[in-house]
RNA sequence: UGGGAUGUCGCCAAGCGGUAAGGCACCAGACUUUGACUCUGGCAUUCGUCGGUUCAAAUCCGGCCAUCCCAG
């Protein structure tokens, strides 16, 4: 009998991705990652994603079906890859997102290799996404869930083919909707558990204090600078920002202002009209693609520069030390280096990378 | 110390005798695996202050206080 481990977080999701993998004749086995301490978090903060009741609830739905539920501790692994990365990406001036390396590095990196020893086959999670296997180059594919409201493709776009050729999705086809059904149907505790949101390890969303925690530094207050370089009043620390944003900037000027660049060496935000935000193209690296190992001619897609975000017209190019330029065809607004590029062709998910710079 | 000007929500700002517009900021909610964007709702019983005129004043009059400018 084919083995799968499931990932499970203790919520609706990854509770009937498990019924189904089940169901579908799988031996299972449940497994919880323990991600980091409460050492991280503030004072009596509520994590959505590996608190003690998340582990009960996901160890409730386990015993309900019948299989074991293991607890692993990754939270060295967890604070190296997503943790630090995270931290160090915010100095750099970037806005980074951390969910993507959760999954790259461990839903589909630390919690595969267990699922390996173990005799797994497969790791299976309740991410809304598809699967399918090219049969003209026997590469594997990835293509956006049936419910586009719910679509998590734009977190996955690293996963290799190594990864995908491991990994299962039974939630791809189904509606959120179907899913609280389901869970309902056999009464799993986690049927009506709110989706999470936060960033896990910011439960509170101050992920500034996390940081100032983390580090122990102290983020210094500097210059809102205009278009001009004016200075225009005093902000709390560069890394709160991120482009694109207008609200918590404190600033009355008349008409909204939102931030349009930063310079961390001189800890200054600028900020300006929305019109000042537009960029026709962008560049980036750190490249995974799908029906390719590498990209070679240009390419027409959609791309989505921010997560729950549609998808721009645009065309790929390839460039050189595994950069590629996007561009766009009508400018797209607050492009930002640190988040994720994903590129589309209909439900097909061609690739994804790192946004290094807009153009423009 | 003379002369001038101004004082309306955190910021800007309508109002000019008939019972406080609007923008920005902020707060709450919706949306959201990024406190992003966006959307919805909230936000001065009160107009520097004291007193006067009037049926009625933020709007007229007087004193005081504060700030700014020009003289010195």
């Amino acid at each position: 009998m084919k083995k799968a481990l499931i990932g499970m977080s203790g919520g609706v999701d990854s509770s009937v991705a498990a019924y189904l993998t089940q169901q579908a004749g799988f031996d299972c086995i449940g497994a919880t990652m323990r991600l980091f301490g409460n050492d991280v978090l503030g004072e009596e903060q509520e994590s959505t994603c590996c608190s003690l009741d998340d582990v009960e609830d996901a160890r409730s739905v386990a015993r309900r079906m019948g299989i074991p539920h293991y607890t692993f501790n990754f939270q060295d692994d967890f604070r190296r890859c997503v943790m630090e990365k995270f931290v160090a990406s915010y100095e750099m001036g970037f806005t980074p997102s951390p969910c993507i390396d959760c999954n790259r590095f461990l839903k589909f990196g630390s919690l595969l290799r267990r699922a390996r020893e173990l005799g797994c086959s497969h790791v299976v999670t309740g991410h809304y996404a598809q699967i399918r296997v090219d049969p003209e180059t026997g590469r594997f594919l990835l293509y956006q869930a049936k419910d586009p409201a719910k679509d998590q493709t734009y977190f996955l776009y690293p996963l290799t083919q190594e990864m995908l050729a491991h990994t299962l999705f039974p939630l791809g086809a189904l509606t959120k909707a179907e899913v609280r059904a389901i869970a309902a149907d056999h009464g799993f505790v986690t049927a009506k558990k709110r989706d999470s949101q936060d960033i896990c390890f910011v439960p509170d969303g101050d992920y500034c204090a996390f940081m100032e925690r983390f580090t122990g530094k102290r983020y210094a207050p500097g210059d809102y600078l205009d278009q001009q370089g004016q200075v225009v009043g005093r902000h709390q620390g560069a890394v709160r920002y991120t482009i694109g944003q207008r609200k918590g900037l404190g600033l009355a000027m008349g008409s909204p202002v939102y931030v349009c660049g930063k310079d961390m060496a001189a800890n200054t935000v600028t900020v300006g009209p929305d019109s000042a935000l537009y960029s026709g193209a962008l560049r980036a690296n750190d490249w995974n693609w799908f029906p390719f190992p590498a990209l070679t001619e240009p390419q027409t897609v959609t791309a989505r520069i921010r997560h729950s975000q549609k998808s721009y017209p645009a065309t790929v190019y390839p460039e050189a030390d595994g950069f590629a330029r996007v561009e766009f065809d009508t400018p797209v607004r607050a492009v930002t280096p640190g988040q994720a590029v994903v590129l589309y062709q209909g439900d097909l998910v061609l690739g994804g990378g790192t946004i290094t710079e807009a153009i423009r």
